[in-house]
RNA sequence: GGAGAGAUACCGAAGUGGCCAAACGGGGCAGACUGUAAAUCUGCUGGCUUAUGCCUUCGAUGGUUCGAAUCCAUCUCUCUCCA
């Protein structure tokens, strides 16, 4: 149960009681548990915030049970509310369908790929009856939904809360009927699709309800919000090491703790220690931080990738080397240095380009170029703002 | 069906005839400081030019006016409440 959120002990001690008598059961049975994590896609790109659930749906495979990477094909259609204290844009079937095409191949990154099902909730959602829903329906009242704090907050500044939203919940909760689920894992924002939905629907069709595994929630790269594409703060898995290694250093200290926790394999003693020799002065923040994005390169990338990131870091940020590659570009004659600079695609537009220069974001083999309309100096490697590299030929 | 509110730059939000390329906040970018962290400080944040200029922009289209984001008309879209 290490890495969990319930946010009430009570359901917490539940749940790790009913837990330990589904193993029993399965084990009686003789035959593996049935556990699933749903993803929707919302966007191309999984990114460390959806990992967490993946890792735990790993930690069930290991153990020999049955796990289903669910793609929500269909559940994106409608959109969660769940994270939202807005309705979502709608999806799509196209965009929906673009999203999906590599999910699986990035989730493999986590999961073993021979012994995950990959599954698509529009082969049941798809052909369920206008009256196949009245029914499910029937097992919630308006209040259940009126309760949910983000519904409750919309309906309190007088925001618009759609009907489909609340459909939402129904079509979760079925996913798990249809798949006879006995643990979903997800995180604590899914709490009522799962623990309401979810295992009262199950009931409803007969099934033993399902045993809740929740999540914490992972910050993204600004500390503070919930990773998500649309506010721009993901650390995508599919990035390359280097660039993992370094969004990893630019979250925050104050997040240290809780990426620790939720994304490395670090033992809760390890962490503990870490945090301890932080707090005395032992540690620097930034090797510890430098650690800690080591190890996460590393989950997702081999050893030798993560290291060869760090050490790419080191010369790049710290010993402010300039990188080994870099695009290059062939000078033409009586080009500015603007005209360079934007034929580079490295600003937007003329006016962009001459406010870098303004703000002294423009070097020439380290100097400063104070001109823009001057005619570009020497061949070098032009560097503009702090990450934009060029080799002027 | 009825009543009301609204549509402004990346987002939120002021502006209700000229001083509006449009306050303020957020975000973004650049610089300083640093640990490419956070916090802080400074500047920039439509385009073209480099000058005290021009062009495009305030839901759409027309109109009034020397002059409109601001007034009028029509249209499109959105939301809230009552039934």
């Amino acid at each position: 149960m290490q890495g969990t959120d319930y946010g009430d002990e009570e359901l917490q001690k539940a749940m790790a009681a009913e837990l330990r008598e589904r193993l029993k059961l399965a084990e009686k049975e003789k035959r593996p548990l049935r556990v699933y994590c749903g993803y929707d896609p919302t966007s191309t790109d999984l990114h460390l915030g959806h990992t967490i659930s993946m890792r735990k749906l790993r930690q069930f495979q290991d153990l020999g049970h049955e796990v289903t990477f669910l793609i929500g094909n269909y559940t994106a259609l409608v959109g969660d509310p769940s994270d939202k204290n807005k309705a979502r844009p709608i999806l799509t079937q196209e965009q929906v369908a673009e999203n999906a095409k590599t999910y699986a191949e990035q989730a493999f990154r986590v999961l073993d790929k021979t012994k995950t099902k990959v599954r698509y909730n529009s082969e049941w959602l798809s052909h369920l009856s206008l009256v196949d829903l009245i029914r499910l329906g029937q097992n919630f009242t308006v209040q259940q939904f009126l309760a949910r704090e983000n519904f409750a907050k919309r309906l309190d500044k007088g925001e618009p809360i759609y009907l489909h939203e609340t459909f939402y919940a129904l079509m979760q909760g079925y996913d798990a009927a249809a798949m006879n689920t006995d643990i979903q894992v997800g995180g604590s924002d899914q709490l009522f699709n799962i623990i309401v939905a979810g295992r009262k629907l199950q009931e409803a069709l007969g099934q033993k309800p399902l045993v809740g595994i929740i999540t914490g929630i992972l910050p993204g790269t600004d500390g503070t919000q919930r990773m998500s594409k649309s506010t721009g703060n993901i650390v995508p898995i599919n990035t390359g090491a280097d660039d993992m290694f370094g969004k990893l250093m630019s979250v925050p200290d104050s997040a240290m703790g809780t990426y620790m926790r939720l994304v490395t394999r670090f033992s809760p003693h390890e962490i503990a220690q870490i945090e301890t020799d932080v707090a005395a002065g032992v540690l620097h923040p930034r090797d510890a931080k430098m650690k800690m994005a080591k190890e996460i390169t590393s989950i997702f990338y081999t050893d030798e990738e993560a290291v060869a990131a760090q050490d790419h870091f080191i010369k790049m940020f710290q010993q402010k080397e300039i990188p080994d590659e870099m695009p290059e570009y062939k000078l033409k004659s009586g080009q500015t240095v603007v005209d360079v600079i934007l034929a580079a695609n490295m600003a937007e537009s003329k006016s962009k380009a001459r406010q870098l220069i303004d703000q002294k974001g423009v070097r020439l083999d380290g100097e400063v170029l104070e001109r823009g309309d001057a005619v570009f100096p020497h061949p070098g490697v032009l560097q503009v703002g702090k990450r934009r590299f060029l080799r002027v030929k």
